[in-house]
DNA sequence: CGCAGCGGGAATGTCTACGATCGTGTCGAC
DNA sequence: GTCGACACGATCGTAGACATTCCCGCTGCG
């Protein structure tokens, strides 16, 4: 795809796709001229892109010295994953309370699907699956200001995320951790559905420290 | 008129602090040139300004049509404390384990002055304090990404905290809750802090859940 | 050989002007 | 009297030009 410029979508969406893809790796330096003139537009755009997602944390900006995209420490990871947890627990109660019966089954669905994948050896598919999973919990749950938080905060890590599917067994390890939130909100346990979830991400944030032990670079 | 222009501040700042100060009243029309030459600085910085505190859901912008100081309803404001609820439940747990000794200390006096408030009447200062103990202690937490979230959701809800300030009766309600945090946090029992952190802001909502059915305008 | 001062170049910060878009008031027809 | 079309005014969106700041390499002196 080479990229035939679309000038529907905003810059700071493209830039964001561009950072989260990893096309501007973290630490790249991102100079206004050179993306006004990749995305198509003026300096103005692309400055406004840059706030924008300077307050998102996908990248830090110094007065007079330009922008970067922003590199999330491990132990930011770690702080990530941690809020991610409080909140997705609260996410996750809501789902297993509000979501409707079509909902249900769609989250069923999507286990299986992971089940099918984790079995075929389909890792990507996995990671996929997984981010979707989540996504659909935090919608189930109708907490708009939670969804947000979320959604933000794993834009964040997602490079760590990414990093963490690649990890052999990985997936053998987050199935039974995902099938229990499922059918905790399935069966409507709320404290069930809390519980699990904080679980899951807790396992998560055991493997970055474990990371951040070993002196893992990003 | 008034204001000697300050250069010194960034005009994100300032916006930012005559929203939260009630200067600019919510759904009021924020006009670019206006503000340009209250602040004294040209259309780019408020522009920046504006753009920041969008993606900050202190402001609401739509294309063509200008920015407006965001309402946020009831129910938002229901939300942003239950998400607070999960994410200062974190914090608190992090503070009760990691908070110095002289931490430790401030907090125990922050709540003594808080008990001297209430005794004296003196509500505004009550307020205040409060607001003082909920910032040290994600400060104490050492957790930034915890503090830097809570911080946002506080300022997209500070119109209704300061209404419930002035609730009659609501800082007797409240200072047991906040002396149970404080205590739980000294004696490095973080799963106490946890549970009292989230009773007090679950106490909250419950006001705001009143109000919503009551029909309480904002 | 090392370091302080200095100048070139690049990138950001700000301002101004122009074009696009939307809300509103007016006018005319039915 | 009411409704719709048109035109005007106001405001946002974008682009470009100018001023400012900072980094880095160079030069000259100790």
């Amino acid at each position: 795809m080479g990229a035939a410029p679309d000038g529907r979508t905003s810059a700071a969406d493209r830039l964001r796709d561009d950072i989260l893809g990893g096309v501007l790796p973290p630490g790249g330096r991102l100079i206004e001229v050179q993306l006004a003139e990749r995305y198509g537009v003026g300096r103005s755009a692309v400055r406004a892109a840059l706030v924008e997602l300077d307050t998102e944390g996908l990248v830090q900006r110094e007065a007079n010295r330009g922008a970067t995209v922003r590199r999330v420490s491990v132990i930011e990871a770690i702080e990530i994953t941690e809020a991610r947890a409080a909140l997705e627990g609260l996410v996750a109660r809501r789902a297993a309370e509000r979501a409707t019966d079509a909902e249900r089954a769609e989250l069923r669905e999507l286990i299986e699907s992971m089940e099918a994948a984790v079995e075929s050896g389909g890792l990507a598919h996995y990671s996929t699956l997984n981010r979707t999973l989540h996504r659909r919990l935090a919608e189930c749950s109708r907490h708009e200001i939670a969804e947000e938080l979320i959604a933000n905060l794993r834009n964040r890590a997602a490079h760590h995320q990414f990093r963490l599917a690649t990890v052999a067994g990985r997936a053998g390890e987050s199935l039974p951790q995902h099938r229990a939130i499922v059918d905790a909100v399935v069966a409507g346990d709320g404290d069930a559905a809390d519980a699990a979830m904080r679980a899951h991400l807790d396992s998560v944030v055991s493997v970055l420290r474990h990371w951040g032990e070993l002196g893992v670079s990003v």
